[in-house]
DNA sequence: AGCTTTTACCTAGGAGTCCTAGGAAGAGAA
DNA sequence: TTCTCTTCCTAGGACTCCTAGGTAAAAGCT
């Protein structure tokens, strides 16, 4: 009988195409070893238990989407690299909803998905620096654009924006438009009611 | 022997509490009937299956969340407003993480639960009104303060902004200062660049 | 009150998943 | 070739979801 050659790395990939295919929360452990020809228990000597598959997934889905957005960031600075950078995160929504959603859990700082992590709002800061912005308006709107690039994704992988004739495509070029003037026009620390621009 | 007495509006307000304790993706129908001191099987006259039960938390907290929201409005005007139907939001998902993790639950349009999300919407229109932005931007607009609140809302729940010093309290009212003006400076058709401002 | 109808809850059980314990066979090293 | 390590196995327990069919309590009717 051959072996079936199951590693931690291949089942992790596996486990990515799986979760994209029938939705993360319907990943489980029988499905992956069925698919390995394996018998379920086979795997436990490559994983702790289904949640570690799903951090597995995880920090895959974090480090690909992180090489993804740095190569989209590559010679791009100001609104360019702006648009760039969220296309490719919702680009990679759409092609791996599964992986996507598996970013959202919890992960625990020392791992090296964490470090993934790290990547993606360092690269968020590099954007900024088209923008001239100091500490610690620099880390707000680091966590605004992750706010608005998750946000939208999320909203619109969950069916949100489908009842509705306006195509999101439409909104998201608008909504990016407008980061792009807010962060050229971020409010000093105290914003005073200002109607006179429009 | 008494009956326990469970019927369907009950049941949905113990699985709304229970995902609150244990995290939507831990409510359990077994465990549910644990509570009402009754046998699993029970439940199946009451509801279809567990999937029913994730939908119909889905649909309480859109409304609860709808009236919060409203009363929250009632008698304010522009960013007043905006922070305070902001501040709703982030509270409830605070306060009520499984109920605000269902709610992002993929539901039917013609269901009760749709309606109650069509009042959110209307609601977020509402608050557009003090920033004077006409069809299609207004659509656009809705869904930017959609996504910069459950963005932020999701991510803060997530522990994305945990591992930095600066406080997600101040990051979540610099943003909706810059939400604000950025509705107040709604970038017409085609921005230009313009880096003449900062 | 007695009768019927409805329905809330039950037992029994199948199918699927997660995971552990302990054993057997393939693959590489001595 | 034999030893060792790792991969994969069988067996099985615990839990969850859900169905089918039965019993008893409540509600409705005369």
């Amino acid at each position: 009988m051959a072996r079936a050659g199951v590693t931690a790395e291949r089942l992790t990939e596996a486990a990515a195409e799986l979760a994209d295919e029938v939705g993360l929360e319907n990943l489980t452990v029988s499905e992956l070893a069925r698919r390995f020809g394996v018998k379920d228990a086979s795997l436990y000597s490559h994983i702790r238990n289904a949640h570690e598959l799903r951090v597995r997934v995880a920090g895959l889905a974090l480090a690909e989407l992180a090489d993804l957005a740095a190569a989209a960031l590559a010679g791009r600075a100001g609104k360019d690299a702006l648009v760039a950078f969220a296309g490719t995160y919702r680009d990679y929504a759409r092609e791996h909803p599964g992986r996507y959603t598996a970013m959202q859990v919890d992960l625990d700082p020392d791992t090296e998905a964490a470090g993934a992590a790290r990547r993606h709002s360092d690269m968020t800061r590099a954007i900024l620096r088209g923008y001239s912005l100091a500490e610690p308006d620099q880390t707000d709107a680091v966590r605004l654009l992750g706010s608005v690039f998750h946000g939208f994704v999320s909203l619109e992988m969950a069916g949100g924006f489908r009842h509705h004739p306006r195509a999101a495509d439409e909104s998201w070029s608008r909504m990016l438009d407008t980061i792009d003037v807010a962060l050229r026009n971020w409010p000093a620390e105290r914003a005073e009611p200002d109607a006179s621009h429009g």
